[in-house]
DNA sequence: ATATTTCTATGATATTTATCACATCTTTGC
DNA sequence: GCAAAGATGTGATAAATATCATAGAAATAT
């Protein structure tokens, strides 16, 4: 059993914020699950019991549509916490969440959290924070969908893909989307996404080949995202 | 100087978990101001040093696209808090507040908010569940943006509006919104929001004279956001 | 190793939405 | 009350995007 105390994941989430002791306390009393490429690791509805601290490995969290589409409202990649917003507003969860490689995360259980909360207010301000973050975000992002044309919405997530995932050792960004999955980011038809892709292939702005996409010209992209 | 342990408005946001005592020590320390339709209650990337209650009026919250044009993201009315993620994560507004109508406030000092923070559990995880609250309803209007035809954005900001702010004695809704601002709700041209207005009218889905909009159908407006 | 399924690519076409241009209606200031 | 400014309405057209159809490439199963 790993010991939370010595993760060095917990210096990305609000866990980190924690004291020995109370480390120690949640080491006892988590559990371990992985999941593979696929999986799904909650689903939009389920009344959480516990959060999820992603140790290894990335996820999406998507929202399912009126128009039977699944909308990628965001990534978490290793290091982050899942489900702290359910569990924390004792509400069911609004976004479903699968893993995009094999993953591997703890499990705390909600009294776990609801003791930290209660006694470690460093604690409970940083969790404050990250949900303000990602309701920043969401705002953000909000309005890049209602502002931004496809053509944009996709620059835009290339750079927000590269700069989250960096890049392997020959400039790849470091995560395998499908066609479909990125058409998903930036609420689009699969078809268009594939095609804008490929103008940007041919106007040798990426490379692309198969899953692997590089940058080529980030400052072409930077300028198509801003409106230019 | 009105007292907040006898306003009504607090019960409909988190200073209702405040005791009696920590209410009237926060009427001795607050402050309170009127803005005029249209005026700015605060601007996006303002260091915020307290939080605002609206206590009569509504009012938007906007967002600058690069494009130039403001996407209104969300409605604030009477009896809501305004400023709380910005001031409890100490981080610059990600929003632009501008009074709808004259409106009424009332302003608490960051200070007077982090003290009862501290001293009170039950206020701090009702504003927590108020941020995730929000977090939700923007990943949800996020998905709507990135998912749903124009039109359809339309017919469901109708109904949002009508659910939100009521209406009047006459069927109308109550709240009186420019063609623009109602573009920028939706995210489209002025002049397509006012050609879907004349669409809906025409097929005696709405009743439109001016600013009064009132719902004439609405199973068919339920039908169009729905996709159908 | 090959069959089957899924994913990617691209053309043709339809639909939606933006843009530009201009007319009319409303509000506001004096 | 009237002029000016701003808001609303509508047509014509262009541009962006979705949809449908189909084919080849890649992954997966047996």
């Amino acid at each position: 059993m790993t010991n939370c105390d010595q993760c060095i994941t917990k210096q990305f989430n609000s866990l980190g914020k924690l004291s020995k002791k109370q480390l120690v306390s949640i080491s006892d009393h988590k559990s371990e699950a992985t999941f593979k490429k696929g999986e799904t690791v909650f689903k939009e509805g389920d009344n959480l019991n516990g959060i999820f601290c992603v140790r290894s490995g990335n996820v999406k969290l998507s929202k399912l549509s009126s128009n039977g589409k699944d909308q990628i409202v965001r990534f978490v990649k290793e290091g982050e916490l899942l489900g702290y917003r359910s569990v924390i507003s004792r509400r069911p969860t609004g976004l479903t969440v699968t893993a995009l490689d094999d993953i591997r995360t703890c499990y705390i259980s909600k009294n776990k959290i609801f003791d930290m909360l209660k006694s470690n207010p460093n604690f409970s301000l940083d969790i404050f924070r990250a949900v303000s973050y990602d309701l920043n975000e969401a705002n953000i992002t909000l309005t890049n969908m209602a502002q931004k044309t496809v053509r944009e919405r996709l620059s835009h997530t290339l750079i927000f893909l590269e700069e989250t995932f960096g890049v392997d050792n020959e400039g790849n960004i470091k995560i395998h989307l499908s066609r479909e999955e990125i058409a998903n980011v930036i609420g689009t038809a699969t078809e268009s996404a594939i095609r804008l892709l490929s103008e940007f292939k041919k106007e040798e702005i990426i490379f692309l080949k198969g899953k692997h996409i590089k940058i080529l010209d980030i400052r072409a992209l930077k300028k198509i995202a801003l409106g230019f």
